[in-house]
DNA sequence: CCTACCGATCGGTAGG
DNA sequence: CCTACCGATCGGTAGG
């Protein structure tokens, strides 16, 4: 962000500090809850200021839903990760993931808003976007060839991601509630039995 | 419904219908986006009736969050569940709780609107009436014993419950979208890899 | 990009 | 339980 900004013209500058004052706005209340006013003052403009660079407050969440969706950053990440087998692999993939989401699960809140206050209606249009990237991690677990039990990598990939939604979502609904040890230990345990569940018995 | 809505008295029919519209209303639209007179429209009253029954909206939310919360269904569809072995007991327990929850994945709406939009504020005095069912669940994994792997129960009954919400949320994100086969095939090739994750190794 | 404004709708209440 | 109302706030716009 810091060497960006710098060479960004004014608008753009604008644009952004709308985009991040909303964006953090939304994690923390919601859509709806949020108001344009409240998107204006964060910026550091005044209402009608808005109106320049989007055309509704439908509009706002839209551009944040497509540029800062979470996928854009766990997607490269899981790509990027490196083992020749399915074991390192895996807990390299999950280790660099939340490493880098940080311990922050109010990411996936934009896809849960998106769920709760949009019906999904927004996905379609994202989906494609991403499709051909998840189809790529598949390839992947592909090369593992024979350490992997003969599941349809659509679905494979559908666990593999549901595996850190489960574990983000039980940490926001039950973290500090249940005596369960360590966040990393609980993702290493995730992590695990992903693993085991995966891979082909000898 | 129809056998216990007779013998109640009028002022609980009518606090009925006012936590059922409330209850639709939110699933389908979210907390915010709800108006106290789409409820009070749909309850069949005037606006101003809803305070005879309730103090604010978020009571209304809140009495429903206590009472419909899909726990209250999930909990003892899995305690009822049997088999003498752990594949038969995670199967039955899997399909025990679609087959009742219907594919209605926006029954987990309820618990998704807690998060986004309540930041999670009303968990724990839910958790505290759910909990010792949860480690009751807990238990019967532990009747397995030498079947399952050395798992701290809270962690294993955070990993199940967490490949229901991974199959519903990525159900309704990626629903249509990937070649992923039927709906019931996912479920249980998702119980699969929780099964031989957590199952010990010979 | 701001000021000043629009009509609409919000949650909630008084008074009967 | 309804009617009629409250002040506050909403998303959005005109005009400069």
């Amino acid at each position: 962000m810091s060497i960006e900004t710098t060479s960004l013209s004014k608008s753009e500058r604008t644009r952004r500090a709308i985009l991040e004052a909303a964006y953090s706005l939304f994690l923390d209340q919601g859509y709806h809850a949020t108001s344009m006013r409240q998107i204006a003052s964060k910026a550091g403009l005044a209402l009608g200021g808005i109106y320049n660079h989007f055309g509704s407050k439908e509009e706002i969440f839209t551009a944040i839903f497509t540029e800062k969706h979470p996928y854009h950053q766990i997607v490269p990440l899981i790509a990027a990760s490196e083992g020749e087998t399915v074991e390192d692999f895996t807990h390299n993939a999950a280790h660099a993931l939340v490493d880098a989401l940080g311990h922050h699960p109010d990411l996936l809140n934009l896809m849960l808003i998106e769920i709760v206050e949009f019906k999904g209606k927004h996905v379609p249009k994202l989906f494609d976007s991403i499709f051909p990237k998840i189809m790529e991690i598949g390839t992947r677990f592909n090369r593992f060839n024979g350490q992997v039990r003969p599941i349809p990598i659509p679905l494979l990939m559908r666990a593999f991601l549901g595996m850190f939604f489960s574990y983000y979502i039980t940490e926001i609904m039950l973290a500090g509630l249940m005596p369960s040890g360590t966040q990393e230990e609980s993702l290493d345990t995730f992590a695990d039995i992903f693993l085991n569940g995966v891979k082909r018995q000898f």
